[in-house]
RNA sequence: GACCCCUUCGUCUAACGGUUAGGACACAUCCCUUUCACGGAUGCGAUACGAGUUCGAUUCUCGUAGGGGUCGCCA
């Protein structure tokens, strides 16, 4: 039974990199019907904050990456929070100073004796790493005030809670001997390490707070991003399993997951490909679907829905036009209310012609007759309202489109008529008219 | 500075040592079309450089260059 970790630190929002270490263990993890467990390190009381260690949880439940054992789910290697297992270290601590293997400093700090042997890393990415013997300082593990050092902490509870893998950053992987030094001082077995990949930024930087797409909350939740495309996105970044196309759900990226794969190499940050892969998921929401998740969005562009079924088929006709749930508001306002604007060119447009109004009040006239308003009558009356008046039905449309939404682009114009209703078209066009 | 990792189209990547070096995103053009899109088609575009091994190297080895990382009483 294989035991994996995703272990941050509070210290600010999830950020990608994070996520997708995340990702990567918690994919190993189902992928062997292992355990996933979520330790958040909080040792360094200065800058950790619950806040933060909020956001954390949220961002990786929104990304469906739920954990066996850790806050909140508990676990029999509890507690999950490291500022909570001061005892722990305590009695770690002893068995190294029984050692001799530590040694205090003048300001009370406290060193780990490093072996200064060579140390190999078996690496189920980067494959074996030697590292021969550094003139590096000993290591500080315990501060002068007794509060324990990440590297300590770090190795005493991946022994503690059984950890058989470690899959983390590879800006870790330089570290790693003194992992493995401190395990073998301790007398346990170091587990398998997995260090994965970067995510670097698009000019090839190291990606970090405020860099475009670092932050998971800002990035991606507040942008209209769905949870599934991001996941396969990061997911493909560093890992391509051998499969056709790149779009798979988690299940199926949980089946074909194979540590091995993954990549050695930095990946940079793509936001037009995690867009596209934003766009494949929306399309494939059903009307319902796709309004229970654009209704956030539009309740903060202050637009308020009196009729589910009407937004779900507005949202639902816009949906091949966007590839965030931001985006929506903007191609379906004038669907919930009668005073939108118009555009401005629009309105030059149609004041350049006077026949507009002519035609508009032939269309007028003609939808005013309709029994039955469907899409299909819609048309035809359209249709033969532009051949009474000698224009074809594509000289008519772009005009209709104007009055109904003031927009020059959007759904079909049919669409927008059978949306709004007969009352509303009649009016909608009527005030466009007076306006010429 | 020392040590570690990495290097195929702009980006993500594929290619038992033998392929016209393939796909996806992006970009461009065309088709479709009442608009914008979607979709379809086409195009643009890469093995960092230099040696070596080999009949043959994107693939194996070494060197150089470049990128990234680590060397905290941060995690």
């Amino acid at each position: 039974m294989i035991r994996v970790r995703f272990a941050p630190s509070p210290t600010g929002d999830l950020h990608v990199g994070g996520a997708r270490t995340a990702l990567f263990n918690w994919l190993y993890a189902r992928h062997l019907g292992g355990t996933f467990i979520l330790r958040i390190e909080d040792t360094d009381g200065a800058r950790n904050t619950e806040e933060a260690a909020r956001g954390i949880l949220k961002g990786l439940r929104w990304l469906g990456l739920d954990w066996d054992e850790g806050p909140d789910v508990g676990g029999d290697y509890g507690p999950y929070f490291q500022s909570q297992r001061k005892s722990i270290y305590a009695a770690y601590f002893a068995k190294l100073e029984a050692a001799g293997r530590v040694y205090t400093e003048d300001n009370g700090a406290v060193r780990f004796k490093f072996s200064r042997t060579s140390i190999t890393v078996h690496d189920l990415v980067c494959g074996d790493v030697t590292f021969a013997p550094t003139e590096e300082p000993d290591m500080t593990i315990r501060r002068p005030d007794g509060s324990y050092i990440f590297h300590f902490v770090n190795v005493v509870d991946d022994i503690e809670m059984r950890m058989t893998h470690v899959f983390r950053g590879e800006d870790h992987l330089s570290n790693t001997w003194k992992h493995i030094d401190l395990f073998n001082a301790l007398g346990a077995t170091p587990p398998t390490y997995a260090h994965i990949p970067l995510i670097l930024n698009p000019d090839g930087t190291k990606m970090s707070k405020r860099d475009e797409g670092s932050a998971i909350e800002k990035s991606y939740m507040h942008e209209g991003f769905l949870p599934e495309a991001v996941f396969n996105y990061l997911a493909m970044l560093g890992w391509t399993p051998r499969t056709e196309g790149e779009k798979l759900s988690s299940e199926a990226l949980v089946s074909l997951f194979d540590p091995a794969e993954i990549h050695s190499s930095n990946a940079r940050f793509d936001m037009h490909k995690c867009q596209w892969f934003n766009a494949q998921y929306l399309r494939e929401l059903s009307p319902e679907a796709l309004l229970a998740a654009a209704r956030p969005f539009l309740d903060k562009a202050g637009l308020s829905i009196t009729n589910d079924a009407i937004a779900a088929a507005a949202v639902f006709s816009v949906k091949e036009k966007v590839s965030h749930l931001t985006e929506i508001p903007a191609w379906v306002h004038y669907f919930f209310r009668e005073d939108y604007s118009y555009e401005n060119d629009v309105v030059t447009k149609l004041k350049a012609k006077p026949e507009n109004t002519t035609l508009l009040n032939a269309a007028a006239s003609a939808l005013a007759t309709l029994i039955d308003w469907t899409e299909v009558s819609i048309q035809t009356a359209i249709e033969e309202a532009a051949k009474i008046a000698s224009v074809k039905a594509g000289a008519l449309m772009p005009l209709l489109r104007f009055a109904l939404s003031g927009q020059a682009r959007g759904p079909g114009v049919t669409t927008i008529a059978h949306l709004i209703g007969q009352s509303s078209t009649l009016r909608r066009i009527e005030r466009t008219v007076l306006m010429l």
